[in-house]
DNA sequence: ATTTAGAGACCGACTGGTTGGTCTGTATTG
DNA sequence: CAATACAGACCAACCAGTCGGTCTCTAAAT
């Protein structure tokens, strides 16, 4: 028997994807979670607390993967790769977090959006860092202003949630393969631009990822 | 004397941009904007329609730009200059219009809500539609899936508002020529990769602007 | 010039319905 | 027999929207 906890959230989960946080009363969720109102407050403090608990799975998943995929390699090249391929697969697994959370972030209470915004903000450094480090080596273009660069990408791929699907004509390792290469053909100096960093990544099976 | 009608929209945007639309109630707008409810209700028939007016001038102003960066040139390449040039700057024209849509245009009622998503989707194909010349044309590169491509710009600049802010360290102009540089590097051949397409981008004063 | 009539702008107490959360009670489990 | 898990009636707060009424300004009537 599956725990009622489990139950509520990835029920809650695909109410709120459609309906949004404010759309959704707990009523609802008690409803089509099989359920009652005590059975509900048993397992969280408020409802406030489900939209934390969505929030932080999926941060904290992204920022792991953003860790190891960094720590995995040495060249930037390798590391941006990672990096993104990890990002944008991520949109795949936790699409319903990821939508519910840009749409309601705001409405955190102030104890909650602090420990979020924490994640939130490791995760952007790694990829400022790793883009200063390209620079560094020579590898990507100096021309190019770091932030601008970073939110650039960040934007590109968090914007995923606003379109992708499963059923959609593209896999998520498809859409991962063509961002890396867009992102690499905008930001590698030309002395970088070699056959095995950019239409080799377009064949080659995924080289990072968490299945086994 | 200031029309209330006005007021009301100008400090209503200020509220929603921070606390969300959701968070901010009736009572809280008339006490900011210094009137009272039967002032509010007189000018607009509910709250929904205070939402709908924001997404529509918004909405409205950027179609109108990108129709007319793409009636001006011929070449795709000028195109997609003109229009991510344009609609990187309605970012800081229009910020808090934006923010209040994007975090809040699923609450829109469905009258209201058909009426913004067939401005929105027009400005979608007229992006897609330049991708698709470029590539018939040879200046942009045939191996990236038009959709993916268009998804990634628009992604990539709807999340400016995000992070832009007019006391940052970069004016919406800079940020639009880096952009401008991304995507061109990102989707030209190797064989429209000059000069006169890119780096002189950088310099160039705006070449497609409102201001006269 | 003065009065009158009426329309549009605006006020604010009030309401009907909704919502998050509580509390007491019951079943189930170890 | 605890202790945990859940049920569901209930409540206080809140909120969008209403409605009767006032104030002001214009324009026609006298």
């Amino acid at each position: 028997m599956a725990e009622l906890r489990e139950t509520i959230l990835r029920t809650s989960l695909e109410l709120f994807e459609q309906k949004g946080f404010h759309g959704v009363t707990v009523n609802q969720i008690v409803a089509a979670s099989n359920t009652s109102k005590g059975g509900f407050y048993h397992h969280f403090q408020s409802k406030d607390e489900l939209l934390f608990v969505i929030h932080d799975t999926f941060i904290t998943y992204v920022l792991k993967e953003a860790k190891a995929a960094n720590e995995i390699h040495r060249s930037p090249i390798k590391k941006i790769q990672s990096i993104i391929k990890a990002f944008v697969k991520v949109f795949d697994l936790y699409k319903p977090h990821i939508s519910v959370f840009y749409q309601e972030s705001n409405y955190l209470k102030p104890e909650y959006e602090e420990q979020i915004k924490r994640k939130r903000d490791a995760f952007k450094q790694m990829v400022f860092q790793v883009i200063e480090e390209g620079q560094e080596t020579g590898d990507f273009r100096k021309e190019l202003p770091m932030e601008i660069t970073g939110m650039a990408i960040l934007g590109m791929v968090n914007w995923i949630y606003k379109w992708y699907s499963r059923d959609g004509k593209y896999t998520i390792d498809e859409i991962a393969d063509v961002y890396v290469d867009i992102i690499l053909h905008a930001v590698l100096t030309t002395n970088s631009v070699h056959e095995e960093n950019l239409q080799s990544q377009m064949l080659e099976r995924p080289f990072f990822t968490n299945e086994k």
